[in-house]
This record gives structure tokens, sequence and C-alpha cells, in this order.
DNA sequence: ATGCCTATATACCGACCGGTATGAATAGCG
DNA sequence: CGCTATTCATACCGGTCGGTATATAGGCAT
């Protein structure tokens, strides 16, 4: 209650690895095998730390792997928050189909996304884990129905397109492109289609 | 080597139960839980077995899934096949779409698509599972790609679609589909997406 | 130097995993 | 009736799971 009250004012023994490094190499594990079957031993070996330090700064393997899904929407997803400035509903869906073109092709990045691999993952542990993604993957769809609702104002759909039908066919797109670079798919493959899904994305 | 050699001359003791509809109950627990998800406490459970009796009948975990992935494409898939039957590459489109929408709407079924969960899973153990149900894919892939070529030679496509990009397009709607579906869509949402991606379908 | 507080490392916990050894039960065959 | 072959039920195997008790190491204030 006194003194110059830093934010740095660690009473004991400080920790030796920098929590946020470490956090970036579980997101990577959980990225890889999904949440189940990302064990403590290899998300502990890869975070470089000991299982009674990971419970101490992150809580448990659940809390853990919220954190990691915080630091994938902020880091990974960013793409997506900035794709709805485009002026156009067609530029929104170009830039988020090659914004997640782009992840895919990543070459330092697992293959896959984190939201899909945790939302087909069905065992009865992880179900709240499904959950949770579940519903943050809702909210960016609202955000994107939205902003289609903007463009649809504008006078920009053909006559019979909801803005909520074309998120939903937006996000099936995502999905299988999500999907389809998990399952080993090409770089070729999976340009050919995003360049198939704007060929056929409704104009005017 | 003599007598009727009938094919049922078990000599032991019978088996005490139906080695189909176990199987068809081994079936429903993987597609609930995926692969791995899938415990054998919970599998022989639902089968109504003990475990000796299991592994005396199929093998192992990985063998089981292997039937049960085949009974799945015999009887849930059927509708991939007869899709092709459709005169045009539109009606095929329409076939698999309608055919996967009904299936997601079933209520004595589990949600989602087996293939897809166990695709999107990812656990180092389940790595060939995953590659045989690439596979599998894969050999779907190849006669849709067929059957677009024939549509294609028949003038059906717009030009500098070919059929590879349209069943690659069609197959992530397809996994988004199944995708959505396993995540709680309503009937509603995933019948709006039909119609949306039938909206769209390239004509002529 | 002495407490005090926190992080570290080791070793351990009960529960469950996939898979199996073992012996009793049940059929056909001589 | 044995004899053999197959299935059944129980109990068990080593290994791994997520999570933790315990004791030591290390930085701060007094």
């Amino acid at each position: 209650m006194n003194s110059v009250c830093s934010p740095s004012a660690p009473k004991g023994r400080p920790r030796e690895f920098d929590i946020d490094e470490a956090l970036g190499q579980a997101l990577l594990v959980f990225w890889r095998n999904g949440y189940e079957a990302a064990s403590m031993t290899e998300l502990t070996s890869a975070m470089g730390i000991t299982k009674p330090s990971l419970y101490a700064a992150f809580g448990n393997k659940e809390q853990l792997f919220h954190k990691a899904l915080d630091l994938y929407e902020r880091e990974k997803l960013a793409y997506m928050t900035s794709a709805l400035e485009a002026p156009t509903a067609r530029g929104v869906a170009e830039r988020l189909l090659r914004g997640s073109l782009e992840m895919q092709m990543s070459t330092c990045d697992p293959k896959g996304c984190l939201g899909v691999i945790s939302a087909a993952t069905c065992g009865a542990e992880a179900e709240p884990i499904k959950a949770e993604v579940v519903k943050r993957r809702a909210s960016s769809e609202a955000a994107l129905v939205k902003r289609f609702a903007e463009a649809q104002a504008a006078g920009e759909f053909p006559e019979g397109m909801t803005p909520e039908a074309l998120t939903r066919f937006l996000f099936a797109i995502l999905q299988g492109l999500a999907l389809q670079g998990g399952s080993g798919a090409t770089c070729a493959e999976l340009s050919q289609l995003v360049e198939t899904s704007m060929a056929v994305w409704p104009t005017q």
C-alpha cells in the first residue's frame, strides 16, 4: 500500500519464461492437434515449461485453450475485421477469401483453421470448447451480416439475396477452404477454389 | 472337406449378437464422437457386447472404424452416387446439396458428417484414419470431376469453368454444410445455404 | 541475515486409455 | 460321453491422461 506501486512489483521469485511466447507455442500445439489431442506433455514440452508452471500461469488446460484462442483471433483472424472495410460486399468477400487462402498457404503456421478443427471435434470432454468456438463464430457472422446489410441498402445485391444468406454461404466456403487446407490440399487447389467462388459471387 | 459345406457351419459356441447391428451402433458412436474420442468403453456399451467380443469380431478399434466407414458410405452416402445420374451438372449439384441437407435434417442420425469430423481431427494416433478418409474423399471427387467433364463436353459450362474447379467448389460447400450442421445450425439455416448455393450456381 | 512470497522441479495421484490373458459356458462332432 | 472349437465374462496389463502435493530455489523487504 505504498511506494511507487509500479506494475512490476513481483514479490517472489520471478518467472523464468516469457508468458506470451509460451502462449504462442501452446497455440501452435492446439492448432496442429486440436484441443483434446493436445496433451499436457506436448504442450509443456513445446512451451518449454513444466506442468506446475503451466497450471500456475494459465489455470488449467481449458483456460489455456481460451487464452490461445484469444491470441489466435487477435493475430491470425485480424484480416476478418479489416476485410469488412472493403468498399463493396464483393470486395469484402474477396478479402475474406484471399485472407483465408493466405493463411492456409503460410509455411510457418499449421494448416487448417483452429476454429474449424475445434468445432468439428466432438468429444464429450470438449463440449464447452466447441460451444465457445461456435459462439465466437456467431459473433463474426453477425458482423458480416451487418456489413452485408449495408451493402444491400446500397443496392449492391440482386433481389432475393439476403445478407444472412450470403453470409452463411461465404462462411461455408471459408470452412470448406480451411477443411481442405487441413486435409493436404495444395496451394493451387485452394487458390482455384477462391477463384471459382469469386467467379460465381453474385453481381448486382 | 465334406457334407453340405453350408456357409453356417460354426463348430464352436455361436455368437450371441448380430454383427451388423453391432457395427451400426459402433458407427453411431464414431459419428457422434469422432474416432479418437470414441472410447472402447462407450463403443462396447452401445454395441451391447464386451471388449473381447469386439476384438474377436472386428480386430481392433481402427479396423472397426474402417468397417463402420464402409457401412457409412454404403448406407448414408448412397445419394452421392445416385446424384451423378442427374441429367445435367446443375441437377447433380442440386441432388448432392439436397441429399446432404436431408442427412443433416435427419432426426435419428447424428449431426455433421463422419468424413468431415474424421478429416478435421488431428491427433497423431488418428493420422492413418485421417489419411484413409481423405483418400476416400478423393475418389468421390474424382467421380464428380468425371461427371462434370461430361457436362462440360455437352456444353453446359460457361467458359473458364473447369470440372475440377466446380467439383472443388461444390465439395467446399458440402463440407461447410456438414460443419455448420454439426455445430448446431437449424434446418432453416442449412436450407438457406442450399438455396443460396443453387442460386449462385453458374448457368450456361 | 532473516522471513516472506512466488516459481521451479520431481514425483506422484486416481482415472481412463486400448488391448489381452484366463477360465467358464455353449455349440457341433465322434 | 468326451473332444474340440468358438464365444463369453471378468479381471487385469502397461501406458497415458489431466492435475497436484511437496520440497527446493530465488528475489524482495526488513
